[in-house]
DNA sequence: CTGAAAGCGCTAACAC
DNA sequence: GTGTTAGCGCTTTCAG
């Protein structure tokens, strides 16, 4: 009851009681002390009834730090992202599944700076976490080689690393846009443009290329349709424009990631969906919402998230395996916007 | 430039290096490799030198478990928050914050669960944070009073704890629930319906209490205007039922949260907001894209997760100092739904 | 300015 | 079954 200290009848204790002072307070040993804190069942009922005591009269709790280095392992994994604190149904499910096999997740935002992606990275290493799920960012990883090489097990998430070989798990982005381009094609849509992330990114690249290649696969013309770029108004502004404008105009709209959804929708209004085909890579918070509501291709966001802390548990458990990459696939979510038909007068070069 | 182990001529290694090992490599004391490691000014630049190679030679990276164990700091905040992944400006502010402090965010998610929030917390503690910032959900928080009598740091956001004494920062529940009264009551509205969280969470009692206190200052019945309650798709249906059913609907309505807000337009239809005032409390992802868009009170997030971290750092600083509670203003952010005027047939009683 | 030695709080060999 | 004794890898008194 005492705010400070135990009831054991020495003066108040000024600092924190540890393991020593719970074995000379219950009249044991050290050893026994520890024990009867990690449960080990090979402890005599008495023993363990008098160190409870101990420990409830100190208020003692184990300083885990301790435990950890000198076990070796911390219980905790590492989560580089974008963004905590954003909407990312994979961290969420990393969170659960870490969570559920005993493990802390401790998460840290990378900002999309690759300077803090390696800073954040390297102090992971250093607290010598257990493994770490990263959503890489930078272009060359080549600084973790020691760390790997010193059996640090690392999973990267959504794109692979580059420079160095860690196990991956991504969406399958070619299907994906695939499908939107299938599903607008078959709205009657034969303008169909993409805007989208910068090729620098890989997932970008990715994408982009699967849209050249639906067209080619169509049999259209690639003029003028494909603007991959920075997320920004203005650069996604100029894209509009472009593909809008014309004589012959795009009728549909592929948008690469939800960033560029966005930006898309707040330049054309919300409507526009309305009047053009829009077909959104990524889900959209409150998609169904907007009007018309937005039909995205999603990510399977929870099987990544899940995926993520299988692939690194496994690689904890045996270092030496090769490394994987599992590709999660995607789905349509058909909600209004991609089903727009397109005008009749579209017909290209019907004259 | 070898994947594994060091070049110094000796067989590979099988274990990471210590400071023992590069000490030895570099012919010096370990003492000294401390300093150099630490950027101790008073070392020899030959010594530095010598030291560096060894270093790079064996590919050394410090154990920051072993550095916290023996300073007694972590250089680590938690915080437990309802959830990460999910859009959280105060988050997004406290990692900010914490980084710019140069202090690393350990965050959780307790999900709404009084259980895992205890969990978290405890395993926090026991892990030795420098300092916690919490959300507080439990109903009591007792079982935390040894850990603050021990000097922990904790800081509570958003609510107060229960059972016992931390700083606190918080908006400011009664003035957003008045100014948004007072909007809708501008813009002609007489009947003003409330729907908002339980009344056992901290803030749904101070929102709702701010509601019927705005109702009498108006001079204006209370009768089955104000709805608190759980936030599910029925109960909200069941509140909404009920003040827009009878002789005298209500012609607007206030919010109480987020999620409130969104379970009210999921039911109404997206365009409800064009038939009813609405006025959210606490800001709404893409609001700005509804039609109409959405008129909130918003809180002051970025203020809120910053105050949170310094309170932290002064109590970390100076543990005895009092417990402190601040509370951060909040604005109105105009944008529509809350700007229908009232129908001109909704005089109250007027035959 | 550098070197030897003692610990931070815990776990895990070993004996008893 | 329990008790003694070394460490985990680092920082930090103390002497030189």
């Amino acid at each position: 009851m005492s705010p400070a200290g135990g009831g054991s009848g020495a003066a108040g204790r000024p600092k924190r009681p540890t393991m020593v002072d719970v074995a000379r307070e219950a009249g044991v040993a050290l050893r026994t002390v520890s024990r009867v804190v990690n449960d080990d069942p090979t402890v005599g009922p008495e023993y363990v009834a008098k160190v409870k005591a101990a420990i409830a009269a100190l208020n003692f709790r184990p300083d885990e730090r301790a435990r950890q280095l000198r076990t070796g392992v911390t219980g905790t994994i590492g989560a580089a992202v974008r963004r905590i604190a954003e909407i990312n149904p994979a961290l969420a499910a990393i969170e659960q599944t870490a969570r559920a096999s005993g493990l802390t997740l401790l998460a840290s935002s990378t900002d999309f700076d690759e300077a803090r992606e390696r800073d954040i990275l390297l102090s992971m290493c250093r607290q010598r976490l257990d493994g770490i799920i990263v959503e890489p960012i930078g272009e060359n990883h080549g600084y973790l080689e020691a760390e790997l090489a010193d059996g640090m097990p690392v999973v990267a998430m959504d794109r692979p690393m580059s420079g160095i070989s860690v196990d991956c798990v991504m969406s399958d982005n070619a299907a994906g846009i695939g499908m939107a381009f299938h599903h607008l094609h078959q709205h009657g849509h034969r303008r169909v443009a993409y805007i989208g992330d910068s090729e620098r990114v890989y997932s970008g690249r990715e994408r982009a290329a699967a849209f050249r290649a639906a067209l080619l696969a169509h049999g259209l013309p690639v003029d003028g349709l494909v603007h991959p770029g920075e997320i920004t108004a203005e650069r996604v502004g100029a894209a509009l424009e472009s593909v809008l404008s014309g004589p012959d105009p795009a009728t549909a709209l592929i948008t690469g990631n939800t960033d560029t959804t966005l930006a898309v929708l707040r330049r054309l209004g919300p409507a526009a969906a309305s009047r053009l085909g829009i077909v959104g890579f990524d889900e959209v918070p409150l998609a169904d919402l907007l009007q018309p509501a937005l039909t995205v291709v999603a990510q399977d966001t929870a099987n990544i998230g899940r995926t993520a802390v299988e692939l690194l548990r496994a690689r904890i458990a045996d270092p030496s395996r090769p490394a994987q990459r599992v590709v999660v696939p995607v789905a349509m979510r058909v909600r209004g916007s991609g089903e727009v038909a397109a005008p009749a007068a579209s017909a290209v070069n019907a004259g």
